[in-house]
DNA sequence: CGGTTTTCGCTACGACCCGTAGCGTAACCA
DNA sequence: TGGTTACGCTACGGGTCGTAGCGAAAACCG
């Protein structure tokens, strides 16, 4: 289940985990991570304690700060699988798609143990650079894919014109990621206000057609 | 200087601040506010310590307990200030003052006192309707106003169309704020990539004219 | 099978920070 | 000059941190 050896924290000697002696428990891992979820929701961020959590996955305390350096890279971890469920749908036009992912995006960000662990990672991120790195290659580019998935099939319908050349390409993926990523995290974190379908027609109407045209449906 | 009594944390008695009395050092404020600010840099969120914030204040732990509840609200004054120095330049069209703001936006952003404190007060109002109260009126509605300014401004100007009713103008005020202030935020915290001069004139373009034109500009 | 290696659960520990109470002093007002 | 509130200081119990040390369990290997 876990997508990749969740892992390291490279033991106190060497690199590559030894193939000689015990087993870690991989179940362990699944519930520790799912124990750090059942405590952001209840408990949040500052307060979910490392102890509260090995109580919670009936494991010990050291089991556990022995798999992960730390409550940043734990949470990281915990909160990068809710992410993995995200789809992108295929409802026929791009501005059907984007409504669509932007409801299935906002509704996990409705989920209590996403919206206290994501932010406070990020916030934590900007003075810790392996965690930056973390928080990179387990959340950000795993959801690139949605964009470009997306993108390539509005040009295949022909609603969308090809990219000029590849480094264009690159930039207004990264450019749209950030737009809708950004818009809707901010609309249901920062503003506190529901992402319903209201606003998401409203949000794709202006993404598609700019501020030039009619606002409000 | 603080443009609100910096506050309450209403004492043990009454609501209104008595006006009989030694009254409350206004120096006392600024200084716990700026040292805050410098421990958010040398420290972050995690590490930051009320002990230690009252130590480089120069005053004791006591006082600035009397007049801030908490981590939280106290990191929320102290970033909030730094939003306040922000405004909208007038540089002749729409497109150049969304590029001049948006620049001035991440600037702020690009501090190490906002990064860290912005995004962990975010967090911890997940779990607190207080909290997530002061947030909002302390920045969010304050910087509102930028998107106010700057669309009546452009409707003046003839480059948008008038909006049909107030309460559609109103839709689209917080739509474009939470798109404008999301998309900056995520770019610069998240993603964890410059937003320079090619960033915002991509992104003023996308806004103004939507995807459907050519991207990239 | 006995030996090796690594993980696991458990206990205990010093260090740090929290938030509050208590007290004497300082500043302002009537 | 009293009355009232803010201030600095000290001290405290309570909680969490991250680590060390131990014996037992679980895999691999000759």
């Amino acid at each position: 289940m876990p997508r990749r050896t969740p892992d390291p924290h490279p033991g106190p000697s060497g690199t590559g985990r030894p193939r000689t002696g015990r087993p870690r428990s991989a179940a362990a891992d699944t519930a520790i991570l799912a124990a750090t979820r059942e405590a952001l929701v209840e408990l949040g961020w500052s307060r979910l304690t490392l102890g509260d959590v090995a109580l919670r996955a009936g494991v010990a305390k050291t089991t556990l700060y022995r798999r992960w350096p730390g409550k940043n890279e734990l949470v990281v971890d915990a909160v990068a699988e809710l992410f993995d469920a995200l789809e992108l749908p295929d409802r026929g036009s791009l501005a059907a798609d984007i409504e669509g992912v932007v409801l299935r995006f906002a509704a996990i960000l409705a989920r209590p143990e996403a919206r206290s662990g994501l932010m406070a990672v990020v916030a934590e991120s900007t003075l810790d650079d392996s965690l930056r790195e973390r928080i990179r290659t387990s959340i950000v580019e795993r959801q690139k894919r949605l964009v470009r998935e997306g993108k390539t099939r509005a040009q295949g319908r022909g609603e969308l014109p090809p990219d000029p050349d590849p480094e264009a390409a690159d930039r207004s993926f990264d450019l749209i990621f950030d737009v809708v990523a950004g818009s809707v995290v901010h609309r249901s974190l920062v503003s506190a206000e529901p992402v319903d379908e209201t606003w998401a027609r409203d949000f794709t109407a202006l993404l598609l057609a700019g501020l030039g045209s009619t606002p409000a449906r």
